[in-house]
Order: C-alpha cells, then structure tokens, then sequence
DNA sequence: TTTCACATGTAACCTGTTACATGATTGC
DNA sequence: GCAATCATGTAACAGGTTACATGTGAAA
C-alpha cells in the first residue's frame, strides 16, 4: 500500500495534476515503484475523499490540480518515520535461478549472461542520467541522487554476480564432484 | 504470473503435497516469491486442471501428492529459456528514501541506518545458512548456492550503500551550497 | 484540418493477502 | 484425552494490470 504515499510524497513538493504525477513517476521513481495511469487517477480520487489531498485549481482540458493538506502531510511523515519497513522483494528473473537446474549448463550459463546484459544496459543508462544532470544542492534533488547511486551500485553488483554464477554453474554442473 | 512457475519447478524435483511445497517456500524461495497458502492450492488446483501437473498419489489426512507432467515440463522450459527478462521490482523501502527530504537530516539519516541494519541482519542470517550447509555438488543446491550468494551481496552493497547515503544526507541537508 | 500532446477516467480481470473454517492423525 | 502437527481449503478484500473510451486545445 504505498503508492498513495508516493502521491503524497510527490504532491508535497508542490501540487500537480494526475498527468504531471505520471509523468514525475517515470522520470526515477518507477523504478522502486511503477503505477498505471487508470491507478494513479482513482488512487487520486480516493486521497481526495479521505482529505488527504485537496482540489487547489483547475485548468484547460478539464485539468484538476490537486495539492496536500496538513492531514496529508501527517500521513507522510507517519509512513516514513515509522518503522515497519519489509525488505519484501519480488523478482521473477532471480525465481527462475532456483531451477536453472533443469537445463543443461549452457542453456543456464546463456540466462545468466543475458541478466548479467539486461544490468549492465541498466547500468549505462543510469551513468548516462547521473552524468547529464547538474546536481545542484536542492533537497529533494539530493534524495533523487542517492536513489540514482543505490541503483548504480545495485546493477553493478547484479552484473558482477550473474557473470561468476554463469562461470560458476558451468563448471559444477559439468564436472560433478 | 510466476507462482505457478515456482511451483512447477519444485514438482520438477519430485512429487509433493501444497503442504510439502509450502515448507519448501519457507527455505529460501520465498526470499524471492513469496507464496500464501491459500494461493498456493488454489494455484495446484489451477495446474492440475491444464494438465500441467497431476495426483501421483494420496496419503493420510487428505494429503495429495502432485507430480509434474510432460506438458508442466515443457511448460516450465519455455518459460526459462524465453527471454522476457523484467528487472522489474517494487521496494517501499527505497521508495521513501525519494521523500527523505520532507524530514529533518537526522530522522533521514535514522531511517537510512535503520535500512543499513536491517541489511546487516539479512547479511547475517544468509551467513549462517551459509556456514551450516554442507554444499555437495548436487545441480538443485548448486542453484540454491548462487541463490544465496546473490542475496549475501545483495545485503552487503545495500547496507554499505545505506551508511554511505545517511552520511550524504546530513552533510547535504545541513550545509547547503 | 489534421495531428499531437494534454487530460481523465471506467470495466474487466488477475494476483495476492487476510481471516476464517474444518477435519485427521500422531505422540504424549 | 489432549495438544501439536498435518492437511486442505473458502470468502472477502486490496492492490495492480490491460484494454477500452472520451474529449480538449495548441500548433503546424
């Protein structure tokens, strides 16, 4: 249950419309947390009922901006101070790890080069981002690049891993002890 | 759509019971797909219907032991050798590190050494699993084996990255350029 | 005038979570 | 006899995805 805190997050900084919140969405943050539109705009809806979030203008082509209220803002803080945080993750690609066993080394070996190719294009592209930008002091900017570093390092080391393991699979698997 | 998969790729090993196959979630899979149980036989119930898996056998108390088929097989190949590699991933707990800034550097950088904790906490008990097993050649642990070591490296660039980033914020928030 | 970017949704569906519910067998 | 573990589910709900649907305004 966190994208309407990443709404609120968002709309804290200064308020927006649903189609400015996606577009923000793609630009980092779909990276930890990736929303569809039609969830976004009744996510919206529901932030606004609850009076977290308030109507503050609208615009051409039925825009409606919406900004945080106080109530809003005491949420936000509840949800990034309080300490539940699940180091829960989910990950389809690393699943199929588990079962490289049922092919031969090769074919194993070819899935872990390719995840080792998919972290390393991830890689390229966020040193193309963090050489692009000017990172000026801005706080908000200073939390976006930390998250850019984390992921930076994080591809690296899935990169780095996946390499040895394809090295590593080969040979256990073809010369059993 | 990847629970059924895991599924599949347990049954490849031998037959088991949802019973069965819930304990074998617990010991390290669920690190990366999380399962309920009333997912997992209503899921068994599902493959069972497309031919995927079938009852190989009953015991006491209702148990029914599944075991994979030729179609579950070929099922389970395909969807390891195709190449719809999503490094697609949610994290609440990277997702606040975007909002940091709406707090004060040192509640930010509390939550950044909380992180950095919990990582070390993780680093450690995939340590023990580590030290304890004893890791013959056999393909299944070898995948279970490159598994954990993902997870070790995993923890320890996420923990270093997290002390590294609490140290960032305070400096960068408290003394602005 | 036509195309593109702006702008907002609804409906159907699938996946996953939580709570509840039931009964059988083994070991003490 | 009682508790623990084995064993299987159902129902209600929350969260997320995909496809569909509609209309506005600016610029070329």
């Amino acid at each position: 249950m966190s994208l309407p805190h990443a709404l609120l997050g968002l709309l804290s900084e200064q308020p927006a419309s649903g189609y400015d919140l996606l577009k923000r969405f793609d630009e980092g943050l779909s990276a930890v947390w990736p929303a569809q539109k039609s969830q976004v705009y009744s996510e919206l809806a529901k932030l606004d009922e609850n009076g977290l979030i308030e109507i503050t203008g609208t615009g051409a082509r039925q825009r409606r901006e919406y900004g945080i209220t106080d109530a809003g803002r005491a949420e936000l803080r509840r949800w990034l101070t309080e300490p539940d945080l699940d180091l829960a993750f989910r990950s389809a690609a690393l699943l199929r790890v588990f079962f490289l066993w049922t092919l031969n080394s090769g074919e194993g070996a070819a899935y872990l080069e390719k995840f080792a190719d998919h972290n390393h294009a991830r890689l390229t592209a966020l040193q193309a981002i963090h050489d692009n930008a000017k990172w000026v002091g801005d706080p908000v900017q200073v939390c976006g690049w930390l998250m850019l570093e984390y992921g930076l390092r994080g591809s690296e080391t899935a990169e780095q891993w996946a390499r040895w393991a394809a090295g590593e699979l080969t040979e256990r698997l073809d010369t059993p002890s």
